[in-house]
RNA sequence: GGAGUCGUGGUGUAGCCUGGUUAACACGCUGCCCUGUCAAGGCAGAGACCGCGAGUUCGAAUCUCGUCGACUCCGCCA
């Protein structure tokens, strides 16, 4: 007999009929004479009765967790009383006409049903029966269904799905690169792709217009919950196009997306230029699900006595207020934990006040005016039973960045205010310079475009340039980042020189993409979103671990294969390796 | 590279602070009993040199140092 059905789809529908189920022992329940068992298979699990009068009575007797089976009977109402109401299908039972052992299972490291307790070590070790969880098969359900629906969207829309290689060149830019040694070139390495960017954008200079592809993206690393040493990407690029056709194309991607988790959004998203993420929000991946924002309070402050708020305003400097809601129950203890979170954050203290009966108080209270109180009170809007915290820095951006992780630590306590808060967060500049290499840097990505105005200040004030880059943020976390991309090889140039790369190193590294836009490269643009992280958020899980199907652990193992490992000599010998010894 | 947390039967934990117990509990596992359970129940049993290595001590799961591994965070991740 095949399988005519999945064993979660079992109900009363099938009352009367015989059905031929295949599954594993979820759980037996053997009372000397009827004897249940949980047969489950991806769907869920069904009930099988095995009457003692049966000739496989005894084989069904000796079955344990995690044997497989295919069973064939009829299904029937289970008897008066027996219905479960807590399972799907609680209100059928099949009774076993006919019962195969179709193989065994030795005892197992942990129970299915209890795998995701256990040790991630272990699960990774035994992924094979970690991924019989219910929940690790609706992650991985899930991460396909968005992958489907990404390519349903994509292909409505025009795009092409177009493979890049993953052997490829290194350009040691970003990320450290993964490296593939060459049998063929003894000395010479492929590099795996951090990102098909150059060949996606030669991609638009061939005239394909539109292409997609789910990308693996390499980069060597040090690992944390959201990061692991390959990644997927939802990776597109258009031509002739402005930042708003790509938002367009993204919405309409993440509406679709969400619909296969069964969750309705909103579009347009937010628009919130980088400069007001900082000031705002104090990041630039702002978690918008709270409205709660850093205020400025250089007027309030303007004409103060208090030392360290007069030295930063007279250093041309920012004074930043926040409210924190029913914080003046806050012990002293945690008021220093949060003075020590922003210390860390590089600020030099925190003035923290709290509002009790309409009065704003204090250890700091004293060193401010009654209007300077009454003032910051109401510029946050600080009610009996708040606190107020304070922060300064002669440095806008650092002010803005330790009162960021503050504000991130208060909307802990807040309540949430939606479920889901995208935000494109746009005009990040173009280029930072970084003192220690005397250089400046891409802020992003280096192949993003300047904004059209600000080209001519290219030279003159690069910290000033604007650029067509955005990235796309939910919930506090940075979902994708995209731009419009340079299409004039000129202007690229001057920017990689920026960055302080020779012509003739720009051509080396970039050679290619260079070349490609000089031959008539359309004006382009793109993104990559990374679907582990969609996946993760709509899945509910803290770690994209979680929805990848065989993760590796922080030191970039794979427990399951025991990779990396050792080589043969005989391997090594042909790509002309030679090991040197460990110091 | 740095910081923190953790490591005890197959799994998850307690015990550690305050050194001396037969190393405890739950689940799982093995056997027996049980004809309506569904976290089945009852009885009996096996299973741990307490991550590894040194040290302190009459005595170390417990204190100290080192080391390895897991996780989280910082650095890093255009």
């Amino acid at each position: 007999m095949k399988r005519t059905m999945y064993c979660g789809d079992v109900t009363a529908k099938q009352i009367g009929t015989t059905q031929t189920l295949c599954g594993w022992v979820n759980a037996y329940r053997n009372h000397g004479g009827v004897l249940f068992i949980d047969l489950r298979d991806r769907t869920g699990f069904c009930q099988v009765v095995i009457e003692p009068s049966r000739p496989f009575f005894n084989e069904a007797y000796g079955v344990r967790n995690e044997y497989v089976l295919q069973v064939t009977g009829k299904v029937q109402h289970r008897i008066e009383g027996a219905v479960n109401k807590n399972i799907k299908t609680g209100e059928v039972e099949l009774v076993a006409e006919d019962f195969k052992v179709l193989n065994t299972s030795i005892a197992l490291p942990f129970d299915v049903d209890k795998s995701r307790e256990a040790q991630e070590e272990t699960r990774l070790k035994y992924r094979y029966l970690d991924l019989r969880n219910p929940k690790m098969f609706a992650n991985l359900h899930l991460r396909h269904r968005i992958a489907q629906a990404a390519r349903r969207y994509l292909d409505a829309k025009g795009f092409i799905e177009v493979e890049t290689p993953v052997l490829t060149r290194s350009t040691p830019e970003g990320a450290r690169d993964y490296l593939v040694p060459s049998r063929v070139h003894h000395g010479e390495f492929y590099a795996l792709p951090q990102s098909p960017q150059m060949f996606k954008q030669t991609l638009m200079a061939s005239g394909i217009d539109r292409y997609f592809q789910l990308a693996r993206c390499f980069r060597d690393e040090d690992l944390r919950a959201d990061r692991q040493p390959e990644h997927t990407q939802i990776d597109m690029e258009m031509s002739f196009v402005t930042i708003d056709d790509i938002h367009e194309i993204v919405e309409g991607l993440m509406t679709e997306i969400f619909k296969t988790a069964g969750k309705e959004l909103q579009t347009p998203f937010v628009k919130l230029p980088f400069v007001q993420a900082m000031e705002r929000f104090g990041s630039d991946k702002p978690d918008l699900r709270y409205s709660l924002e850093l205020k400025n309070a250089n007027t309030v402050f303007a004409k103060t006595e208090f030392k360290v708020f007069k030295d930063v305003l007279s250093a041309g400097g920012l004074i930043q207020a926040v409210r924190g809601e029913k914080g003046a129950a806050y012990a002293r203890s945690r008021m220093d934990k949060l003075t020590e979170l922003v210390k860390k954050n590089g600020a030099k203290g925190l003035v923290w006040l709290k509002v009790n009966e309409g009065k704003v108080e204090g250890p700091s209270a004293k060193f401010f005016s009654a209007e300077e109180l009454e003032g910051v009170k109401n510029l946050v809007g600080a009610q009996n039973g708040d606190a107020i915290f304070i922060g300064s820095d002669t440095a806008t951006r650092t002010c803005q960045t330790f009162m960021g992780a503050l504000r991130k630590e208060l909307i802990k306590e807040l309540p949430q205010e939606k479920e889901w808060a995208f935000a494109w967060i746009t005009n990040f500049p173009l280029l930072e310079f970084i003192p220690e290499e005397n250089r400046w840097d891409a802020a992003h990505n280096p192949f993003t475009a300047p904004v059209e105005e600000d080209l001519p200040n290219l030279e003159k004030d690069p910290g000033s340039v604007r650029s067509y880059q955005f990235d796309l943020v939910l919930n506090g976390n940075e979902l994708a980042s995209g731009s419009v991309r340079n299409c004039r090889r000129e202007v690229q140039e001057r920017i990689l020189a920026l960055m302080k790369h020779s012509k003739e190193e720009a051509a080396r590294r970039f050679g290619m993409l260079l070349n490609a836009l000089e031959a008539g490269a359309p004006p382009h643009g793109g993104i990559g979103l990374g679907l582990d992280r969609i996946t993760a958020l709509l899945a509910g899980e803290d770690s994209i671990r979680e929805v990848i199907a065989f993760p590796k652990t922080a030191q970039a193992v794979c427990p399951l294969t025991d990779s990396p490992n050792v080589v043969d000599q005989v391997q090594l010998d042909e790509l002309g390796i030679a090991l040197v010894k460990e110091q």
